[in-house]
Parts: structure tokens; sequence; C-alpha cells
DNA sequence: TAAATATCAGCAAACGATTTCTAAGCACTT
DNA sequence: AAGTGCTTAGAAATCGTTTGCTGATATTTA
């Protein structure tokens, strides 16, 4: 087996020593002299690159950022690292990704594998909060941007998504349509119990980082506005597959309480929501509305497609790079919120006071 | 700034030396020894954590397998790397995920990036054929195991999808619905141009390698299997977007020739294709019939929901994991083909004779 | 009991880079 | 012409870990 070409070769070659090549790769010779000549002379015609965990030993920069992401398969997810991935390659940087495919666990072993790793820094979008992550040294010695979720790690500066506003445009549209029972379902990655008692929930702080409880808050204050008064029993609890939506659906239906909308956690659900609605003979948008969440790829597609709540994941993950590059060039930082918005399209429509 | 904890404090701490801190840490001394016990104890109280760069560079192996993959965004990829990180992480190994997001040059980073760093073999999904990997050194050195592409770089184990068998189911379905005037749309990253021919790419051997031309040889193999010609007319260049489908299929009317079926190269361009089918009162499946491909999560949400070629993309990087596992043990291992299947949905449909 | 062998922990040399220190070389001043 | 200051490049130390070597101790054997 060849070995690398090391610092050594290149000197041999260039007939200096191997400070010198140094001096040269890290310019603090300027390149014009003859001697760096000689050595770039050199580097190139043995191809050298420079062994990044020998220079990460030295306490040097590496150029590696690393994002850990809850789930790979989740295209919010995907956006975040996309858009980190641009604006890093844009600055001369690299990301690694670490997914923990959901699992707490896996993340926690993330976390491990992360931190005997070579990064610059780290952009964490945490699963929950995490004991691992607080105990690891390493982590208090490199920059960390939390992502995604907001006052999960004290004392980290982090991009998150307003999650309160995204719930109250969702609501005032609705509203907005003539729609005032609205029905609000709550996503869990693992729903805690059927039926929850949200109201107690948002007014518990140690609870206050679900992105849920968020939208919750904006349902809440949209209503209050409107002087509607809220009614625990529009809430359902759901995941955030499209069987999920098929099956709430069917157990809103079931209630036989009367509904003029429908928010859901994500287009995935709202998909599944309203095949159901539609297999019933229910028309969506005239008889039941739907409001997704993620405007993602399903929801233009979709018949009718979705109105949903545009979340720019793309711009978390170049905003959080953002930070991070500041906080490498040792400046301060703030939190950064990513506005939402909502996109219009047929799953969505004015309702005409009933007979 | 606090450091991090060394094995020289762990050593301190125990007061042993360092190097039987390492010996414990790695096992050559067995863990029940009164010696091992309080080294244990030590790195357990100032919770140590081995220096992966440090060990990298005593040509250890660090427990890390890089991934390179063209798209993040893309579900098909991102399935394969769900797969790698579940398979690794089912072996203790981690997995570190490097996008290209669709370009040669951002690739070409990449490569060079991890070609730096402390892995201990690389999973490659390349774009296409890349002077930058061959001349890289590093990459000689360690094992590299080719996901998703055939044939690209030679000499190296290779995972990818049977795609000549996709091609050629699909078509096969398509015929015995007795629909024998099926549209091919090839697709391209990056169409080289309008209109293409296809028999003239197959044969030149350089091409071998476009997903694109393998599905086409199937086709032409069922096509010959039940004495159709092959009509040039029938195919159609794409991208791999929605808008593309849409676009493609408008132009396909345009033509108006007769067409009974559309083979789509992913379910994206066959949601367009349908959309715009259905737009214009053309019954899917009942006038045109459409396959995609990917089987993707917009398959059975669509309606009407989609035929597609199941591509078992998360078998693509468990498989990759798995022959990469073999090779570090200092196993052969052999290339291996992941299979694909037809789910059957509601866009394709038995063709009654035309009046 | 003494000699031969096995076991084991510590010393020190790597690994490939960066950086401090050092000494040589040079131009200038007086 | 000797002393001063400045630049420049090489020698050597260093980062945190692994490992071959060494000498000391423990165990076995004659």
């Amino acid at each position: 087996m060849k070995k690398d070409v090391t610092m050594k070769d290149v000197a041999e070659h260039a007939n200096v020593s191997v400070s010198t090549v140094s001096r040269v790769i890290n310019g603090k010779i300027s390149a014009d002299t003859p001697i760096a000549k000689a050595v770039l002379k050199a580097t190139e015609k043995l191809n050298y690159r420079p062994n990044a965990a020998a220079r990460f030993m030295k306490g040097q920069r590496t150029g590696t950022i690393g994002v850990i992401l809850p789930d790979i398969a989740n295209p919010f997810f995907t956006g975040i690292a996309a858009g980190a991935i641009t604006r890093a390659q844009e600055n001369n940087n690299n990301i690694i990704i670490s997914s923990s495919n959901g699992s707490i666990e896996q993340e926690k072993k993330s976390l491990e594998h992360l931190s005997r790793s070579v990064l610059d820094g780290l952009i964490y979008c945490p699963i929950a909060r995490n004991e691992v992550f607080e105990e690891i040294e390493y982590f208090k010695n490199i920059p960390v941007v939390i992502s995604y979720r907001r006052d999960i790690i004290p004392s980290k500066p982090q991009v998150y998504v307003d999650n309160i506003k995204g719930g109250y445009i969702a609501t005032k549209y609705m509203l907005r349509l003539n729609r005032k029972r609205i029905c609000f379902l709550a996503g869990f990655w693992d729903p805690p119990c059927d039926s929850i008692d949200m109201l107690k929930m948002v007014s518990s702080p140690e609870a206050g980082f679900y992105t849920t409880l968020d939208r919750f808050r904006g349902y809440l204050k949209a209503l209050e506005e409107e002087g509607i008064p809220y009614d625990p029993s529009l809430v359902f609890v759901t995941r955030y597959s499209h069987e999920s939506g098929y099956d709430v659906a069917k157990e809103i239906i079931a209630t036989s309480i009367d509904v003029e909308g429908i928010l859901a956690p994500n287009d995935l659900v709202a998909s599944g929501v309203i095949k159901f609605l539609m297999e019933q003979g229910i028309s969506v948008p005239h008889n039941i509305s739907v409001i997704g969440y993620d405007d993602s790829l399903i929801a233009p597609i979709s018949s009718p497609s979705i109105t949903s709540i545009n979340q720019n994941s793309k711009e978390v993950g170049t905003k959080s790079v953002d930070l991070m590059l500041d906080l490498l060039k040792g400046k301060k930082v703030k939190d950064y919120v990513v506005d939402v918005s909502l996109s219009i399209r047929k799953s969505t429509s004015f309702l005409k006071s009933k007979n």
C-alpha cells in the first residue's frame, strides 16, 4: 500500500525543510518568492494534501462543521441540511451530517461520535433535551448553534422557525374564510397519550419547547383576537404520517362534531385527512377546508393542492451556518427567527353561511 | 477555555502510565484486573473521550464511514443515507454524509474535503465519472464502495439497482394491460439536448452507466419479446421534476401520436404528466396509463395513486455498508444488485380494444 | 532452591502537521 | 571594521494516541 504523500516528501522534493513547506502552505511566506514557488510546484507535482487529523491536533481549524439531524428521511430536515451545505460551500467550509433516525438513543451516539471528531463547530437540531450533550467537554470548546428548536439548550445561539406565527396565520386565514369551527391537530413524534390537555401543556414552562405547542399558542391567539372561545373538543392528537392523518379524520367525523376547517401538523397528515374526507363524499375545500404545514413537494401535487405554511427550512440551514461562521470569527451573534408564510392553494375556500 | 481531558489526565488520576491507559481502553488488558478497573473508573470520572484525530494518525480505525451523495434533497438518496446510517449504527460505526447538491464541482470539493478527513472507508454515489476521485491517493488506501451507479469506476465493488429489470417489468406490465403504444420518458439530470437517439447511446459503450439507459434497455427487451417494433417517436427527454412532467405531457399530446401508456423516470414526473392529462380531460388510467419510478411517498398520495417501480433505496444503503464492513475486515466482496418490484396502484388499467 | 520462562507496566519513539526558538545571513550605522 | 537590528529558514518541541522494547516481578520447572 502506497502511503499518502506528506509534508516531508514535499520538503525533500523542493530541497527545503518541512517548516518552510508549512509556512508556504499557510501563506506565511508570500507566494511570489522563488522558494515559495518551488514548494508550490512540488505540492502540485506530488499531489500533496494536508492531513486534517494532524492539523487538528495542533489546534488548527479543519473547515468542517458538523450537523446533527433527527431524521434524514424527513424533507424538513433535509431542507435544513441542503441550506447548510450550500452556505458552507460558498465559504469553503464543509458539512458533515449525522442523523439519529428519529431515536434519542441514536442521537446520543451521534453526539458521542462527533465529540471525537475533527469539527470546528456543531449545528445541532435536537430531538429533545439531552444530558449527553451537556456533559461533553468538547462541545464546550467549540461553537454550537441550536437549530429548529427554541429554548431547549440554554445559553447557546439558536435559529428556529416562528411556529407561533405559523399557527396564528393559518388560523387567521381560516377565520377570514368565515370558518370558525377549526380543528387543531396536535402533532407529536411519539404521542404521550390519545388526548391531551393542551392548555395545561402550554402553561407548564417545562414543555415550552415543543413546536406543536408554539403553533397552538398561535391558534389560541388568533381565536382570542376574534373573540371565539377555545373548544378543547376540537383538538386531536396525531403523528406525522399520511396514515395518521387518515385515521384522525375518521376519528373526527366519528365524533360528529361541527367542523369547518382543519389545521394539520404537516402536508402528509393533511393529505391523509383529505383522502378520508373525499372518500366519505365530504368536499374539500367546500365542506371542510384543510391547511397543511411545511409547504413540501406534495402540497402542490395533491388534489386538491394543499394550502400550507411555508417554513423555509433551507433558510434555517443557511442562517445556522451564518451564525456559525460568525462564531468562528469570534463575533457575538443573536438568535435568528425564520419567518413563515402561507401558500394558498385549493384545499381552502370561503364558507358561505350555512342554511 | 478548559481543555479536553486527555489520556495523560486519566493516567495521572489512576496513577499509571499513559501506555497502560491506552492498553486498557483498547482491551489489551482484561477489564477485571485491578489496574484496569482503576483506569476505567478514572475515565468514567473524568469523562474521558479518546481523540479521533490522534488515533487516526497512528493508523487506527476511527469507526467513521463517509458517504457522498449527489443530492440530499432527493428522497432516493436520502433513502440510501437512511439505510446506511441504520446499518452502520447497528455495527457501532458512524456515517458522515457529504452532499454535492447536484453539481459535479461541489462533488469534487466533497471528495477533496473527505480525502483530508478521518475515514475508515468511503461509500460513493457519483454524479458522473470523475478524475478528482481517481487521482486522490487517500482513496487508494481506504476501501471504497460505489453505490447507485454501475460500471462507472472500474475495479471498485459496487451496489446498484437493477434498472434494466425496472424498465423491463414496467413495460411488460403495460403490455399485459394490452397497451402497446408506450412512451418512454428518458430522464436526465441535465439533458444533453431536446431529442436523443437512444439506440445510438445504448450501443455506445462509453455511455453504459446512465441509469436511464439501463431502463431503456429493459424497455427494448420487453418490446422485443412481444415482437413489437421500437418506435423512436415514442421517446421524450425530461428532467426529474413535477414541472418537467407537466411540460413533456403537453408536448406528447401536441404531437397527437397514438399513446396508450407512459413510463416516467420518477413519481414526480409521473404526477406532472397526470396533472396535465387530467386537465385536458384525458382519463388516467383509462385513456392513458402511467407508471412512475421510485415508489416514493407521493405515489400512494397522488390521485389517482401511482403505479410505480420500487427501487429499495434503503437496501442500497444497508448493502453498501455491509460490503464496506467486509472490506474493512479484509474480506473479498462481490458486487450486489438490488432488486426492483412493481407496486400496482390506480394509475394503470387494462385497455379494452379500441373501437 | 535456583534457573528458566511468562507476564506486565513504563519508557520512548513514532504518526504529520504547526510553531517557538535559534542561528545564520545581510544591510546599515557609527 | 565592528556592532546593531532585521529577515529568514532550519532544528526541535509539541499535539494525543499507539506500540515495540525493556527491565522488573511473578510463576513455573528441574
